[in-house]
DNA sequence: GCCAACGTTGGC
DNA sequence: GCCAACGTTGGC
């Protein structure tokens, strides 16, 4: 039987790490979740589940393409390097705070912008178009999904 | 437990 | 660079 395939969204900054990165390296640890919400999003996902891989503080911002998750949720290494920006002193190897999993591409989309985005009706209740949105992963519903989808395609 | 101060996110 | 929105921290 095969499992359910949930659907999300997560943000990089393309100056940071964007779509074409993860193209070139093919695959990557989504590090530097340090938000409780989003890391239990995180700690929802399978292997399997899908990805728009939002660019985020961009010129414009939007949705570049789809990724898979190909790992399960495991504890984000960089939460224990004291030289890393996302180093965690509270955290132990035995009670991690933070997880990441491992995402690799799987489809390059047209580049849909946010201003495209909120044209989309399936889209009017998706948490990534309020006001004041600042959670950086986010579940999608297979049919907010399917509309970025869709719209990029 | 409240809340002010502060830091971060992210669109513009 | 600005600033609104939000999350976290820490004094009390």
């Amino acid at each position: 039987m095969v499992g359910l395939v949930a659907y999300w969204l997560m943000k990089s900054e393309p100056d940071v790490f964007g779509y074409e990165d993860l193209v070139r390296v093919k695959r990557e640890g989504w590090d530097g979740v340090r938000n409780y919400q989003a890391r239990n999003f995180i700690r929802q996902m399978s292997k399997g589940d899908l990805a728009i891989f939002y660019h985020s503080n961009a010129t414009p911002p939007g949705a570049a393409g789809i990724c898979r998750i190909v790992s399960r949720p495991e504890p984000d290494p960089t939460q224990f390097d004291p030289t890393s920006k996302y180093y965690d002193p509270k955290s132990t190897a035995a009670e991690p705070r933070w997880d990441w999993v491992v995402v690799a591409p799987k489809k390059r989309l047209n580049f849909v912008p946010l201003d495209t985005l909120r044209e989309i009706p399936e889209l009017v209740d998706c948490r990534l178009l309020a006001k004041g949105n600042r959670l950086s992963v986010m579940p999608l519903t297979d049919a907010e999904f399917d509309a970025i989808v869709d719209a990029g395609s």
